[in-house]
DNA sequence: AAAGGCCTCAACCGCAGGTAG
DNA sequence: GCTACCTGCGGTTGAGGCCTT
């Protein structure tokens, strides 16, 4: 197993301060992105490369959007999440300023007792036995969020005794200029 | 006001994939 | 092909703030 990289003599961990944030900061305006492996000591930061990374990527990148998320942007997750499971990155991606860690700490902190409730409410209102049901969202102009995907998910679920597998045939995935978001094949739901 | 439980989120850990030597 | 290193990712942890009793 390899050693954890932070393990070395006198490297600082937990909590960053005013000070290395402006050192992080002022190295990467002046440097760029990458190479965090040489970033502590160019910097003169008491950290690991790896810490430094997650450091600007999750805090301190100029482009972050910070605050509470809006429906639609939760919204969004919970139909991502539908169809790619926990690939965070892949998430974020389509939501602009927004980090794979802010987008999972949502998720397991809010997002998924909502869609949780959701979901169950809306098996309690379906046939038993067969389950079908259509998630879409609409083309709306005056959403910024919604006019830039088009997503037509069309899922079929089936009961078995102990859980409920579903089947997501990705009809559609694809953003507005008609590239693919991803490959995303079939998904199962354990309730 | 105090204590204890709950929630949020920044940060860490370990693994996997890519790549250079 | 093998090894070591770098980078990115997802899972997990824990400090601190908030809420409830």
């Amino acid at each position: 197993m390899r050693r954890p990289c932070c393990e070395k003599r006198g490297m600082n961990k937990g909590a960053w301060s005013k000070q290395e944030d402006q050192r992080l900061t002022e190295y990467v305006r002046t440097q760029g992105e990458g190479r965090w492996g040489s970033v502590p000591k160019a910097a003169g930061l008491l950290r690991c490369g790896k810490s430094c990374r997650l450091r600007w990527i999750n805090y301190l990148r100029p482009d972050i959007k910070r605050g509470n998320f809006s429906e639609d942007e939760e919204d969004l997750i919970i139909k991502l999440h539908t169809l790619l499971g926990n690939r965070w990155s892949l998430i974020a991606g389509r939501l602009p300023g927004r980090t794979d860690n802010e987008v999972k700490n949502h998720w397991n902190s809010r997002l998924s007792k909502k869609f949780q409730s959701r979901t169950r409410e809306e098996v309690k209102l379906c046939a038993p036995r067969k389950y079908s049901c259509q998630l879409s969202s609409a083309s709306n102009s005056n959403n910024d969020f919604e006019a830039r995907f088009d997503l037509n998910l069309d899922l079929t679920m089936s009961l078995s005794s102990s859980s409920i597998a579903c089947e997501a045939n990705r009809e559609e995935l694809i953003e507005n200029d008609g590239s693919e978001v991803s490959q995303t094949p079939t998904l199962a739901l354990f309730l």
